[in-house]
DNA sequence: ACCGAAGCAGAATTTTATTCCGTACGTCCG
DNA sequence: CGGACGTACGGAATAAAATTCTGCTTCGGT
């Protein structure tokens, strides 16, 4: 299926506010209201749109420490890639874990309690022999920008 | 303004789902709706919900690079760094900027159209004398975790 | 130019949000 | 210890929104 001016332009708009309704929606897509939702349905369907989420202020709530970790893994087989994902998706406290190239294999965002939480985290996975060759920890002291939506004027001009 | 634990329950629903509606809500979190709109009300005003979004999958919509980008400036006073973000600010396929400490100042994320986007931006950034002493990038090849919601349970248990 | 399919607008219906009001509970002060 | 006030709740009524349905228009193919 493909996805005209529109569709691109309902998707942004639904990024920047994912509870506009579908007739504020159907107005800044220059649609009535039937075929804009039916436009919205369609793309949840198909899954151009996985889900809708609320935005929280996470410092609000109380002390908060969110560490990005660099981790070599000993071997590079394609189980030894899936027994480390196997257990790191598990942990509540994993927000993101990005395969990437150079230097490192992963890439990894955590959101804790605080350093001490990352700590017991850290220990459990290296003494797990789950084949972690070494990681490096960056600290987050302050995040000027955390966007929740994604460039879609720039990646798909016009 | 203190939270109590029904506060959390919604705040953790509205992360998994953000189109919930204020019936179910107010099932889930054991309260009748009108209380349970006036929490999320509350909650928005505050400022602990900062906002709602679709999950967009942007692999479905076409081909795109994700980038993480350590970045280290040549000096550190208050002026450089502002000078820095205000830069970065602008630019749309910045998606989150962190301060981080360990070896580097920024941990950057960018989401690009492809590699020769992301190369146009960071030769436009170095170019700009704005700052930069050097920088290393990671691509990212796949990404198996990426969750759009907090570990609130884990953060706040009861 | 005709036929068929797809997408649209507008109205009707159903569901949901929102407001209003009366009640209960907890707290503070007399 | 008791009364009054403030806060939060539940339930009903109203307003708004989503959703469905119907008929029309447009576009593509023949």
């Amino acid at each position: 299926m493909k996805l005209d001016r529109i569709d691109i332009k309902i998707l942004y708009e639904l990024q920047k506010n994912g509870r506009i309704t579908n007739v504020e929606l159907a107005e800044l897509v220059h649609l009535s209201p039937s075929p804009c939702l039916m436009r919205v349905k369609r793309l949840q369907s198909e899954g151009y749109i996985e889900g809708y989420s609320a935005q929280i202020n996470i410092g609000k709530l109380g002390q908060t420490l969110t560490v990005f970790t660099e981790i070599t893994l000993k071997n590079h087989r394609q189980v030894d890639f899936a027994r480390f994902l196997a257990i790191v998706e598990k942990i509540d406290q994993v927000i993101e874990c990005h395969l990437v190239s150079g230097g490192y294999d992963y890439l990894m965002k955590f959101v804790t309690a605080g350093i001490a939480e990352y700590q017991t985290i850290m220990e459990r996975l290296t003494d797990m022999d789950i084949g972690i060759d070494k990681y490096f920890s960056f600290v987050v002291l302050k995040s000027p920008i955390v966007k929740a939506h994604m460039p879609l004027p720039s990646l798909f001009p016009r």
